[in-house]
DNA sequence: CCTTTTTTAAGTAATTTTACTTAGGCCTTT
DNA sequence: AAAGGCCTAAGTAAAATTACTTAAAAAAGG
């Protein structure tokens, strides 16, 4: 059983060219070509299709909208965003609508043969070279608690902090860890004292900048 | 030219297994075999490679700790960890002791060869399986800004809820905004109400999370 | 033009937080 | 054993926030 699949790239070059290269393994066969979004959503009224390759900039309906339409008209036509965009903004995007797969135009040929067949078996598949750029944020992201300026903080202030960050009252905290209200409080006056904090927001900020909670 | 390969696992029929599928690959030849990270380091003092493939549960030292020798004794020795650990927290480890790529043991075969090319010319791979992991994270995390319940806020509340978040007391913002006290604290119990928080702690993570400041 | 919502403001009281200081007991390091 | 840091706790007073209510001017929307 071979995969129907459409492209949709306003260049003609790289359209035939992608054409050809997906056509070369048997289990694929390219159905449908359009050079904006438009048209391929009006081509695929009448030829069924099960992955679309979609490039973002198109004209007349860019990538993101008909990806969007797509997911409303036709939901189980998987969709592998195939671009040259590598930003955070235009990735999430497309995730964000429902993207099954994500990759960028100077990926490897074999790359996207195998991204293709995970997004088939209802998977999803991002380039590695947008995982790459994911990789920091998220490293940096679940990172922040450990490190830095939180280390000059002990660790019964850590503890307080987390639980003001998270929305406890001082009497609160006080009733949860078996203290006096005026420990907590003189905890809570360090803890201003040490982060350079004038109230109790300033205090939450930092915490959640740093990823506590 | 081929490249040299470790293999670090402390299972002997996938290793033989493993070596068997890279050697099929004329650009690849596997010259280590260890049954634990000790041994890897130690056979590495005798061989030279290109690139090792760590698995992270293993006896006497495990991937984590042999990835952070290896990087400080064979800084330029390429590491694709190779796991069945797919979790947040193994990865991160493994993303910050300096591994080169990371990817799960029921990854494809092709997706493992391919990772290894990758790998080798200076680049990360990562498994697709982790990167969708990382894809909710990721996507959650840098949209909670555009969403949801700020829709009930006033266009005022949301001003001062920004204030408060970035640390201002309701005597600064008043003065900022030149407003009587008592209107900010109207406009603050307001949004308490609306937000369902006691305090400005509650608050000031609401915003926080909604990505305002 | 009329209705609804928003913004402004304040009364009263209770509660909480800040600010600064002091201090004993405990644990760790030298 | 002494020194230093940490956790505990409290005194005192000023300042700020919370809770609930009321209400008028202004703006927005139909």
């Amino acid at each position: 059983m071979t995969y129907k699949i459409a492209i949709a790239d306003d260049h003609h070059i790289f359209r035939a060219g992608l054409k050809s290269l997906i056509d070369k393994d048997p289990l694929f066969k390219v159905v449908i070509e359009a050079s904006d979004g438009e048209q391929l959503l009006e081509k695929l009224k009448h030829q069924k299709c099960d992955l679309a390759l979609l490039d973002i900039s198109m004209p007349n309906r860019d990538g993101l909208s008909t990806l969007l339409e797509i997911k409303k008209r036709f939901p189980k036509l998987k969709v592998m965003v195939l671009t040259m965009q590598k930003d955070q903004e235009h990735f999430k995007h497309a995730m964000k609508n429902g993207a099954s797969g994500y990759m960028l135009k100077d990926d490897a040929y074999e790359q996207l043969i195998l991204g293709i067949k995970i997004v088939l078996k209802e998977k999803q598949f991002i380039s590695p070279a947008i995982a790459n750029v994911m990789t920091d944020y998220y490293v940096r992201s679940l990172d922040a608690a450990e490190s830095s300026s939180l280390d000059l903080l002990t660790k019964r202030e850590l503890q307080i902090l987390k639980m003001i960050a998270s929305g406890m009252a001082n009497k609160n905290i006080a009733t949860r860890l078996k203290l006096s209200t005026r420990t907590v409080e003189t905890h809570r006056a360090n803890l201003s004292r040490k982060l350079g904090a004038r109230n109790t927001a300033s205090l939450v900020k930092y915490a959640l900048s740093k990823g506590l909670v």
